[in-house]
DNA sequence: AGTCCCCCCATTTTT
DNA sequence: TGGGGGGACT
């Protein structure tokens, strides 16, 4: 079979990579070096050429979005549908596994995910009914406890606590949580991975099954592995050395969240027969950048090793601009933005990055005040909004009434006079007796000793949830869905919100018919399964896990032509022709909350290392000598990663007679920006009637101009041809 | 039940 | 400086 469309537009290093003997490899991809083109070239080669079904390929990746791109690349590289092979992130595949084997898990047919709101909800509900102090055990803290055990595979009876009252408080917090999930049939992300885990290690016999199932395991961004996943991955690959990883340890920025950087840094000892190919070509940015990048990483221990290199040229001198603050700076980058349009470019491809979102506001005023469309990613998604929430909170209840996660959401909302107390008394009831709140809820609408009142209105609760059922019983996803939404009151109660709040949401009730409607559920995984000890899910079912598993997209809409504003965290994986880093200052990138542990400082120097490798064509520095952070002003010095990278691949930008150049590079290249209307940034200035200040920003030309100025009595915009202003030496 | 106020807090985010 | 959560008050 011809096979050059799957080998002729790789380089030497890809080739190697994607035909690979079947054995374990790990493929170093640098940045750009084409890794997701590895991946699916080399299944497409696995396909093509070795004859492997597709039903015997496993790819992992850690997003819904990875995964679907991965799918359809493959697919326009094979010209036809893929048929059997899974495709999908940890958690998709291990709740795949979880459902066809929901015996072997001991797990209820129909249990229920819990994402990371139901979670802290239920912590906090154990906590309270430990006793404990919130105060003093956060509900948040508690959370973060339980889920970075699972994420190492402990469960509480694993944890020794030394006598240490702290541990000893966590576990059985903890414990207390493990028992509740377990009674409500529920299962928390963590948990997931950590059942598929124990699944295999319980279950010998179906383990051999997908050992002899599966011919070829492949996982992208091996480097944010975590300890659960990576046993789990061993434990699947099994002796039959058919894993291959591809992932950049340098790029690992989720040690925070449970990312194992050892994982991809030990992988060469814990499979000895494997080989290990570098990618190190990059096709995205200039010499420049790269070897800014190369510099900036130099700096971290313990490697695997790696210098990008391309055959394109150096480019453009990456630009330092020092702002007076952070509205300056904020400024700057609007204006860079806007001759980037000029200049006959696209918003899109100029995206400004930064470390934390609490930059994003002033950013987003410059934007705004720059007349320039913009885009801030990383809002709240479409499942996690609360209206959505509420309404598939009534629609999880009719298929599960069990769910005291969804009973908890909506027992009250509208409300319907179940209020706290009445909602304590479900509780107790439910605790003493160990049955689910619907379950205690329906013995108390028929108990002597609660008060009228509150029988009926649980009774009434209980009645709408059952006529929801009965009424929807034939009915398909669109149609229940629109049905709860209408029965359960929620229409009129979003409309009582007033502003455009109450509209939005109403709006995005409409959407989550429309969402039903055109749902369909991912069949490759659903019904290719190796046993088929369960029927398969119901439509509702599907429904429900989707929405707890792919969150949907963020705001705003991706097509439209906008500035792309966005941490650096969600920047990995893109690229853009200009990037602007922002807040390139000690103590915000790196942020001081990582400075005390080396580890923590190499993590956030190889966050500001995918920042770099964004770009494509041109980087931005830019920091501010003085900046507003939680109501005080702050000093900061210039970030050591910029002090990193050799100075004569940066070029300082700096306005024309500033006052102070405090924390400069002392570059050699030096470029000069002009100032507008006479005034620059710092400058001491004196108004007849406000006295003296300092001048904050300013905006506009000729008799438009205008000055911000920073009095004592505060600061106020000021037209420059009206307030003839003095310059103060 | 809903509103208001005060206090506390303050990286990064996917599933 | 500002947002969120909890408690108190109406």
């Amino acid at each position: 079979m011809d096979v050059s469309h799957i080998l002729d537009s790789l380089n030497d290093a890809q080739r190697e990579a994607v035909t690979l003997p079947r054995s374990s490899s790990l493929v170093l991809a640098g940045a750009g070096s084409g890794k997701t083109r590895v991946l699916t070239h080399r299944i497409a080669w696995l396909i093509q050429t070795e004859g492997i079904s597709p039903h015997s390929i496993l790819a992992v990746t850690f997003t819904n979005k990875a995964a679907a791109e991965m799918r359809g690349r493959i697919e326009a590289l094979l010209e036809t549908p893929l048929r059997g092979m899974w495709v999908g992130t940890f958690h998709g595949i291990a709740h795949r596994l979880l459902r066809s084997h929901y015996q072997e898990a001991k797990l209820p047919q129909n249990f229920q995910i819990m994402d990371g709101d139901d979670q802290l909800r239920l912590v906090k509900r154990v906590t309270q009914m430990l006793g404990l102090d919130e105060k003093k055990w956060p509900a948040r803290q508690a959370m973060w406890f339980i889920n970075s055990q699972k994420d190492e595979g402990l469960r509480p009876q694993h944890i020794e606590d030394y006598g240490d009252v702290y541990l000893k408080t966590q576990v059985s917090v903890y414990r207390a949580y493990e028992e509740a999930c377990d009674r409500g049939g529920m299962v928390d992300f963590a948990e997931l991975l950590l059942r598929a885990h124990e699944l295999w290690l319980n279950n010998p016999v179906l383990l051999k099954h997908y050992h002899e199932r599966f011919a070829a395991l492949l996982v992208d961004e091996f480097q944010d592995t975590n300890t659960i996943q990576y046993a789990w991955l061993r434990i699947l690959a099994g002796e039959q050395d058919n894993l291959m990883v591809v992932g950049d340890d340098d790029q690992s920025i989720y040690g925070w969240r449970g990312a194992r950087i050892e994982n991809i840094q030990r992988f060469t000892s814990d499979f000895p027969n494997s080989t290990t190919i570098k990618l190190e070509q990059n096709y995205r940015s200039t010499g420049t950048i790269l070897k800014a990048a190369n510099h900036l990483i130099d700096n971290n221990a313990g490697r695997l090793g790696k210098e990008l290199w391309t055959k394109d040229g150096d480019g453009e001198l990456i630009s330092v601009y020092a702002g007076y603050n952070e509205i300056d700076e904020a400024r700057y980058i609007s204006e860079r933005a806007k001759q980037w349009v000029a200049d006959g470019n696209r918003h899109s491809e100029a995206a400004v990055l930064y470390r934390s979102n609490a930059q994003s506001r002033v950013l987003e005023e410059a934007m705004l005040r720059a007349r320039l469309p913009y885009r801030i990613y990383g809002g709240q998604r479409f499942f996690e909004r609360a209206e959505i929430r509420n309404a598939l909170g009534y629609v999880r209840l009719i298929s599960h009434r069990d769910a005291d996660a969804a009973f908890e959401r909506v027992v009250n909302l509208p409300p319907r006079g179940i209020g706290g107390k009445s909602l304590e008394e479900i509780r107790r009831r439910s605790r003493t007796e160990g049955i689910s709140l619907w379950r205690a809820a329906g013995q108390l609408s028929t108990d002597e000793g609660v008060t009228g009142r509150t029988r009926n209105a649980i009774s009434g609760f209980i009645a709408l949830v059952e006529t929801m059922d009965e009424e929807t019983e034939n009915a398909n996803l669109e149609m229940l869905v629109e049905t709860v939404i209408e029965k359960s009151g929620l229409i009129p109660y979003y409309e009582k919100e007033r502003g455009e709040r109450g509209q939005a949401r109403l709006e995005n009730l409409a959407e989550l018919v429309s969402a039903a409607r055109t749902f369909n559920p991912d069949e490759d995984l659903s019904f290719d399964i190796a046993t088929t000890d369960g029927e398969p899910m119901s439509m509702l079912d599907e429904f429900l896990s989707h929405a707890s598993l792919e969150a949907g997209e963020g705001q705003g809409d991706p097509n439209q032509d906008c500035i792309q504003l966005m941490t650096m965290h969600s920047a990995k994986g893109l690229e853009f022709p200009v990037v602007f880093l922002a807040g390139m200052e000690e103590g915000l990138f790196p942020h001081s909350m990582s400075l005390e542990e080396p580890g923590r400082l190499e993590e956030e120097r190889r966050l500001c290392y995918v920042g770099v490798t964004r770009a494509m064509q041109q980087l931005y520095f830019t920091y501010a000598e003085s900046r507003r952070l939680h109501g005080t002003d702050s000093y900061n010095r210039l970030s050591r990663f910029v002090s990193e990278i050799p100075e004569e691949l940066l070029q300082e930008v700096r306005v024309q007679n500033t006052v102070s150049h405090r924390h400069g590079i002392s570059s050699k290249t030096v470029i000069t920006e002009t100032d507008i209307a006479g005034f620059t940034l710092g400058q001491r200035v004196h108004h007849a009637k406000f006295g003296d200040g300092v001048v904050l920003n300013y905006e506009g030309q000729g008799k438009q101009a205008r000055v911000h100025v920073n009095f004592s009595e505060g600061s106020k915009w000021l037209m420059v041809s009206f307030a003839n202003l003095q310059t103060v030496g």
